[in-house]
DNA sequence: AAAGAAATTTAGGCAAGACTAAAATAATTT
DNA sequence: AAATTATTTTAGTCTTGCCTAAATTTCTTT
């Protein structure tokens, strides 16, 4: 058995690689919230156990095993975010925090009662994909909102779950994933994005727009 | 916070003062599965804290702290188990195991979610009453089985839900919380309990009979 | 009442996982 | 290229919660 310390390291040390490719101490010093000199002792012993590799100074990168771990539990945490929004009413904004906990308390057989109930669902509510039990994930290929000109008609496809106060903002305003928008302009300056969606015009900070991943929709 | 340590000992330390009386550092080592030579270290530390009276050599006492944290836990607990079998179909049999995990990291919120969601039930699927947010908890007249004179008519009260096999048996042959059954005779010899339930008769064990509580049903 | 048995506590250790402070290495600036 | 800065690692501690072995206290038997 893995303790709740592994899982969340080799979880972030996944979510770190996909989004920075590289993975540094000081990076995972952050997102877990400990010491760099903490993550050094725990990259040691991870190594130790084959779940990841070191090279000194250089960063980690997981192993087959240990990516086959992450996305387990990124598959527990995503099964429950969706699973805590459709059966228990739990608004999309806190369904992350409870998710960090129950994801390692999950057992196989609850997993698969949950996965059936959602009807094999294949995103979670933040549009985030839901990797497949054998150890796969479909990635999409999609934008950063930041990135993308005006006059664009997009489809959002995933909001990054971090930040409760940006997903009340866009559920606000009826930004989820699958909505269709149009990116009216940039304002200038490092200004907001203008959206519109139904009708209205919103305002949307630069730095929100780099969590809001988007496809172009065709019109 | 508490740790889940913590929360086990007070739990632990809340049924046996209910089913023994007095609670020994032996009894606690038991059913915690750790040495008494642990028990007693983390003894001092609760009564540090306030949570557990404790005098050396004769068992140890909660405070009103510490059973209301304990009856929060077991509220937790018998929620969980009945949210499970209610919603996602866990066999009675197998809601306890999941439920010594989810009772650690349930938050209020899920908790008064799960609470609306069932309707605000008073018992668990075993027939144990669920303790109200308030630290309150009905306690029901009941006698073991073992001890009920034969020819009695009874009805199911609560049966311990800490051996599935058990709980197999009886949900195998209908027997419930709420069931009525009869009493038809005691074996000599410490011999089985038979009783007769939708017109067949069953052998109980003595020792299963101890943790089937049932009540006089009026006929 | 004393001896033996059982229960409890003390003493001393260990592993996990965090920390700070200091040393080593790498990256950046001048 | 040398100096400064930033990152990473090492060294040494701390806390939590467990352990075993030995000492103490209580209970039971004779």
């Amino acid at each position: 058995m893995l303790s709740q310390s592994i899982e969340d390291y080799l979880k972030t040390i996944y979510e770190v690689e996909s989004s920075e490719g590289k993975v540094s101490t000081s990076a995972l010093s952050e997102k877990l919230g400990v010491s760099p000199a903490s993550v050094t002792s725990m990259v040691k012993k991870l190594s130790e156990r084959k779940l990841i590799t070191h090279k000194r100074y250089q960063g980690v990168k997981l192993t087959p095993a240990g990516r086959k771990i992450a996305l387990e539990i990124i598959r527990h945490h995503r099964l429950v975010e969706l699973y805590l929004k459709e059966a228990l009413g739990v608004p999309w904004d806190q369904v992350h925090q409870e998710a960090e906990k129950w994801e390692h308390v999950l057992s196989e057989d609850l997993e698969d009662r949950i996965d059936k109930f959602l009807g094999y669902p294949v995103t979670d509510p933040h549009g985030s994909p839901i990797p497949r039990r054998d150890g796969t994930m479909i990635v999409r290929q999609c934008s950063a909102l930041v990135d993308v000109e005006p006059e664009t008609l997009v489809k959002v496809v995933e909001v990054s779950d971090h930040d409760p106060e940006l997903l009340r903002y866009l559920g606000g305003i009826g930004l989820y994933p699958e909505t269709e928008m149009t990116v009216v302009s940039k304002q200038p300056f490092k200004g907001p994005i203008i959206i519109e969606l139904t009708g209205k015009e919103y305002p949307i900070g630069r730095n929100a727009a780099k969590y809001i991943m988007v496809e172009e929709a065709k019109n």
